[in-house]
DNA sequence: CTGTTAGCGCTTTCAG
DNA sequence: CTGAAAGCGCTAACAG
C-alpha cells in the first residue's frame, strides 16, 4: 500500500514525526537509575521494604525524568487485585444516584481508587448481567445504589452471583435496605416518612394521598409504610384509592398525579410522593391541570435532591444526605471489621424539611 | 516444566467448603476441556483465528460449568491496551455533565467498554492531576468534558500531557471549542445564543441582561458573544452594567441576580443566563426578592437540562442534545478516520424552546 | 487447525 | 539491602 488518499492536495499531515511513542516501563527506570527491577519497583510503589536513600532517590529521579507512570493493569495482574470501585446505578441522570456517585466518587479520590459506572436502566436483568460482566473487571468493591425489588426472580441469580464475588475477595455494599446479606448503607426511609406523616398532620392536614412507585420497589414501600403508620399514630387512615402506583420516575409522578386530580383532589389535601423526582412531577401534573401546588393542593416529597428548593412552590421533603450516602458506602466497603457487624450500623439519618409546598392550614 | 500430572477424572472444582476461592483461569478452562492454553483462548474471545467446532464447544462447555470470567486487567497487559474510558468532568451532580455521563455511559455499553470516572471539583489544576493519574489506566480514550478556560496557565501543560497520551496511542476527546487540537464535540454555542436572542427580540423584549458564568469560560464566552450579535443584529445593545459575571453555578446565578435585582430591573426585561442550572437559580432569587419570574422579569437559560421543565414558570431555553453529546463523543473517540477532519465535523446543533419564562409581551 | 512458548509490565519470593 | 528469577493471567507469534 502505497499510501495514496484521494483526498485531495492538501492532506494531512501522516505521522509527521508523531511516531507511537509507547509509555516508558518499569525496566526503563529501572536502567534509567542503574538498579534492578525489583529496587526500582521497590522505590517506586509503597513496599514494606526499605531501599537505600541513594538507590531510592535515583529511581524516583528517573522516573520523573521519563515521566514514568506505573501500569495499573500490570499491577493488577501481579498483584492480583485491583484499585477498581464499581458503582451500579439505575439511572445516571438521576438526581439521586448522580449525588451519590458524587460522593462515592470523592471518596475514591481520597484512596486512590478508581471508580467505574454502570446503568442498569431500571431492569433487574440488565442489573444482573452487570454485575456478571463486572467480575472480570475484579473489582476491589461493588456498589449497587439501584433499590431492591420484592419477588424479583433475578434476585436470587443476583446474590448468588455477588456471594461468589465476594467469596473470591470481594466486598459488596448495597444501598438500600439490609436484605440480600451484604453490608448496606441503610436510609431510614420508614421513620423518615413516618416524621413526615406526623409533621404534615402538625400542620393542619388531615386528608392524604401517596404517589408510590412501583411498589414492589422496597424503598417506595418501606416509604409508603413508614408514612401510613405516621398518619395512623395521628388515627388518620389514607383511603385505598388514594395510593397510586406509578413509575418511580419524574414521569410516573406526573401520570400519578393526573390520575388523583381525575378523581378528584379535596383542597385540604396533602399528596405524598415517595421521592422528590415523582413530586416534582406532580407539581408539574398540578399546574397543567390549572391548579396551584401548596395552595390548592399541598405536595411532599422524599430525598431532598438539589432542585426541590428551585421550584416553585418549594418542596417540603424527607432530606438524605446523598452525597454523604455515597462516601458511607465506599467506606463502608473498606472496612476491615467483620461484614455483619458492620452492615447492621445505624441507618443514615432523615430529617423532615418542610418548605412552601405544604404551607399551614387555617 | 513438564508438570504431566495425571490428569484422571480430576473433575469440576470440588471447592465445596473453600474459605476463599479465587475465579478460574483460562488455565484452569484448558484444562478442564482437555486442550492447549492457545485453543482455549482462541475458542473464548474473538479472535480471529477458527477453531475446530468441536473443540470450541468443549471449552465453551468447560468456561460455563467453571463459571469462568476473563481477568480484564490480564488481557490488557498481554495486548498492550484497554476497554477503558475515562470520563473527566467538573461536577457529577449538575444535570449537564450527570446527561453528558449517561450518554457515555449508554454508547460504551454497546461497545463493551468500561467507563471510569473522574470529577475536577471545577479545578483545573485539579482537571490536569486527574489527567496525569489517569495515564496508569490506559484508557483507550480520555474524555474531557469540562469546558476550557481562557488563559488558563495549566492549559498548556495539560495540552501537552494530552499529546503524550495521544502518542502513545490514546484518544482524547474533548466536549467544547475545537481548541486544543484534539477531536472535538462541538456545541454550538454561538449561533444557539443568537437565535435565542432573536426569538426573545421577536416576543417583544427589547431590554436584556446577561448573566454570565466566569467569563474566563469559552463556553461562557461564547454563548455571552452569540446572545449580543444576535441582539445587535436587531440593533439592541447590551448595557454594559447589566452583564454580570458570576459563578458558573446555580448559585452563581442566584447572586448573579440578585445583584441585577439591586442595581434594578425594569418590567420589560429579559435576563439571559448563559446556562440553565445558572437560570434556575435566577429564578429562585427572582422569587425571593418578591418578583414573579417571567411576569416581572423574564430569564432565559441555555442547555435544557430535565429540570426545567419542571420549575416555575418553565424554562426557555436553547436546548442542546447532552445526553447525544456524549454518545457522540465516544463515537467520535472510536472512530478510525483522521483526527483533524473528524474533530472537525460540524457542531451539535441546537434549537431554542421557549417556554413561560418569557411570555409573550404586549 | 492446534499446541508450545515467548512475552506484556509489574510484584515478590528467594538467594546472595 | 539488593538483584535474579519465578510467576500473575492472558495473547500472539511461531512451529508442527
Amino acid at each position: 500500500m502505497t499510501g495514496n488518499t484521494p483526498d485531495g492536495p492538501t492532506a494531512p499531515p501522516l505521522d509527521a514525526g508523531a511516531r507511537r511513542s509507547s509509555p516508558a516501563t518499569l525496566e526503563d527506570v529501572a536502567r534509567a537509575a542503574g538498579v534492578s527491577l525489583a529496587t526500582a519497583s521497590r522505590s517506586l510503589n509503597g513496599s514494606s521494604r526499605t531501599v537505600n536513600a541513594a538507590y531510592r532517590s535515583k529511581v524516583l529521579d528517573a522516573a520523573a525524568r521519563l515521566n514514568y507512570s506505573p501500569n495499573l493493569s500490570a499491577q493488577a495482574v501481579a498483584r492480583g487485585s485491583t484499585m477498581t470501585v464499581a458503582l451500579v446505578v439505575a439511572d445516571i441522570t438521576d438526581p439521586y444516584f448522580s449525588s451519590i456517585a458524587a460522593g462515592v466518587v470523592a471518596e475514591a479520590d481520597q484512596g486512590r481508587l478508581i471508580v467505574t459506572m454502570a446503568a442498569t436502566e431500571r431492569d433487574s436483568e440488565r442489573e444482573l448481567e452487570i454485575v456478571r460482566t463486572l467480575r472480570g473487571q475484579r473489582p476491589k468493591v461493588i456498589i449497587l445504589a439501584g433499590s431492591r425489588r420484592e419477588g424479583d426472580p433475578s434476585q436470587a441469580a443476583l446474590k448468588s452471583e455477588l456471594e461468589d464475588y465476594e467469596r473470591a475477595g470481594g466486598r459488596v455494599v448495597l444501598i438500600s435496605r439490609n436484605e440480600l446479606g451484604f453490608r448496606t448503607v441503610q436510609i431510614d426511609n420508614a421513620s423518615g416518612a413516618s416524621a413526615l406523616a406526623a409533621s404534615l398532620v402538625e400542620l393542619g392536614y388531615r386528608r392524604f394521598s401517596v404517589l408510590t412507585g412501583n411498589r414492589e420497589l422496597k424503598t417506595a414501600a418501606d416509604r409508603l409504610d413508614g408514612f401510613t403508620t405516621g398518619l395512623e399514630r395521628a388515627g388518620i387512615r389514607v383511603e385505598a384509592g388514594r395510593v397510586i402506583q406509578s413509575a418511580f420516575t419524574r414521569d410516573g409522578g406526573y401520570e400519578g398525579m393526573q390520575a388523583l386530580i381525575a378523581a378528584g383532589v379535596q383542597p385540604d389535601e396533602a399528596v405524598f410522593a415517595v421521592n422528590d423526582v415523582m413530586a416534582v412531577g406532580a407539581l408539574s401534573a398540578l399546574r397543567d391541570a390549572g391548579l396551584t401546588p401548596g395552595a390548592d393542593v399541598a405536595v411532599a416529597g422524599f430525598d431532598d435532591i438539589p432542585t426541590v428548593q428551585d421550584v416553585w412552590p418549594t418542596l417540603t421533603t424527607v432530606r438524605v444526605p446523598l452525597v454523604e450516602v455515597g462516601r458511607t458506602a465506599l467506606r463502608l466497603a473498606l472496612e476491615e471489621t467483620d461484614a455483619a457487624a458492620v452492615s447492621s450500623a445505624s441507618p443514615v439519618a432523615t430529617s423532615v424539611v418542610v418548605r412552601d409546598s405544604t404551607p399551614r392550614r387555617p
